[in-house]
DNA sequence: TCTATAGATTTACACGCGTAAAAAAATTAT
DNA sequence: ATAATTTTTTTACGCGTGTAAATCTATAGA
């Protein structure tokens, strides 16, 4: 073999293939020819030549890359999503970047900052919801075609996918109610998460709808620490003899894990059984919740749908002539997972 | 505000600046005077002007870009490390581009070949150990300053910093064999990660240090999916009543949890006290350890350490006049995280 | 076989910034 | 104040690719 081929034009002579050609190619497979392109893998495995990436789009319209910014990688139920959407976008011939906001709304705009100078052909986003800066999201989502999932944020992007908390809710409480104590709300007295709103005002209707009384177990505590929260302030409640032989949803999975440890701490029996002292009930089908103990029951979102969903959305936005279509939304129903806890 | 600043020329003449001055404010803020660089700052700040990303890095000699590989983010125990790490790199001036290995090691080497198109100052990688391919791994760490950390290769990358299985495995085992039943070690029969196997072997020689004899609990199982392994396996061992009133040291938290899932479902207490039935520890102070049934006794690594002196000796590295420096090695001690289960 | 047409090539310029060298200006030391 | 030194400016070229327009060539349908 010889040396290194540095540019394009070197492996333009060396395979017989015209410089514009190769960069039609380099720039979408599909839009040679059959017959040429095969050429040209081959003159690539022979070569081993790649063109260099910086120069390569610096004046390209649009690059091949797309922009995932999730709120917080460190949760485990994020990290999971973005690896789907990350293979997702691989497949579609696109270049993933992802990018944690690690839950502060500065390093959600920084992300977009830093993203924009790559130029990227498009950006999915799990905003942060109610902490986000929603005017440098605006301002960003007018520039580069943006897909917002997870948490909606009126009039950001172009479009919104995530979950239908009334439905989800609506089948856990019903599930809850029907066989046993009718389920109180456990969650943060001032959620972070545009869902966690949604999921609040979905128990009380679900409840209403039942002729049921709701009731909220509403909690302080900031940040991010769903389980430390949930440990923390859960305990407390639990301590109070009066929730004896209750059920207890919690708005997400975290919260219940810290519940359930709270539970386990202070000696209670969670689960369905007639001797267990309480019941415990997530939302959102976290990797751990099938190893709390007792493993917890749950609401699975559909994330596969959601992924695709988006991902798919986004390609169509990045090819579309844009006609300025209306901003979709569409929301995906969640599964009842039923383990042990309630 | 007048419309968008676009090129470096621009803004030169707008903020009265050379532009070759730009060129080296932005390659390296400290390198030119500092009333120039308020200047500067305060003409940015006023216009908004940030210089073209590919350009700019097209014909550097070396990026800011810092590579930073993990095994696996979906694991929040890597997740937290590289947030760590992320924000070292940030700190110093440089630009972090996380990626993950997804567990597999053509995703490992997908990863350094789309870094080396990037053209990386340097790469923080914590490879996957046994399953990563070594000599492509070797291949790479010639091309770009490669510094290892969390697992080792020998003979790949400039430095690795670690923790020291042998102390803290050591601490424990002479922890739990002090205060009750001395420990069987439960692993994977054929572990991924190079460290499992230091600490079988720092589990054998602390126990014949202590004059007792070892006893390996090896199970089955492949792939990543640690706390499905640790209860599957778990259940079968722990149903069987030999193992009752015995100490159980996991070759780390992942299966831990696993393994106090599986002896929650079987009715066995965990715990250090007498009525207990089983003890068990863990090794890595996961970030749901604390939440476990009971919380998990377990080893902290000292990330901070490790963290800092990878990406100090990674500048070291990328400055330094790089004389062929010694391969360096530095394993720092873990701390025993007492909690109650064991 | 001729023609219409998709696809490839030739030619030429542009992109935005890095960087080198020499000259000029600003700062510091003497 | 002068010399020595540091910093900035001027000037000019190069990087490896995108892309447009005109021209040429292969393929397919009549």
């Amino acid at each position: 073999m010889g040396r290194k081929i540095k540019t394009m034009e070197e492996f333009a002579s060396l395979s017989g293939i015209s410089r514009p050609t190769l960069s039609k190619f380099f720039n979408d497979a599909q839009s040679v020819k059959k017959s040429t392109r095969l050429k040209i893998e081959q003159a690539i495995e022979k070569h081993d030549y790649r063109p260099n990436f910086y120069a390569m789009n610096q004046n390209r319209r649009k690059t091949k890359n797309i922009g995932l910014v999730v709120p917080n990688l460190t949760d485990p139920f994020f990290a999971g999503i973005a690896r789907k959407l990350e293979e997702l976008i691989v497949l579609s011939g696109y270049n993933p970047l992802l990018l944690s906001s690690h839950g502060g709304p500065e390093q959600e705009i920084a992300n977009l900052d830093s993203l924009r100078s790559i130029k990227p052909a498009g950006v999915l986003l799990a905003p942060l919801g109610r902490a986000s800066n929603v005017k440098k999201l605006k301002d960003f989502s007018t520039l580069v075609p943006t897909v917002l999932f997870d948490a909606n944020v009126e009039g950001v992007g172009e479009a919104f996918f995530g979950s239908d908390n009334h439905q989800s809710i609506g089948l856990m409480v019903d599930y809850l109610a029907r066989t046993g104590q009718p389920p109180k709300f456990f969650e943060m007295k001032d959620p972070i998460n545009p869902n966690a709103y949604k999921r609040r005002a979905a128990y009380i209707s679900a409840m209403e709808k039942l002729g049921l009384e709701p009731e909220l177990l509403q909690v302080k505590g900031d940040g991010w620490n769903f389980e430390e929260i949930g440990f923390a302030s859960g305990r407390q409640i639990i301590q109070d003899s009066k929730y004896r032989g209750s059920t207890i949803l919690c708005s997400n999975d975290r919260l219940a894990i810290g519940l359930l440890s709270a539970a386990y701490e202070s000696g209670l029996k969670v689960g369905h059984s007639a001797e267990c002292d309480l019941r415990v009930a997530g939302h959102d089908d976290h990797p751990f919740s099938r190893y709390t103990c007792p493993s917890l029951t749950t609401i699975a979102q559909d994330y596969d749908a959601i992924g695709e969903r988006s991902v798919s959305e986004m390609l169509k936005i990045i090819d579309g002539a844009n006609g300025i279509a209306e901003r979709s939304e569409e929301l995906f129903e969640g599964r009842l997972v039923m383990r042990s806890s309630a």
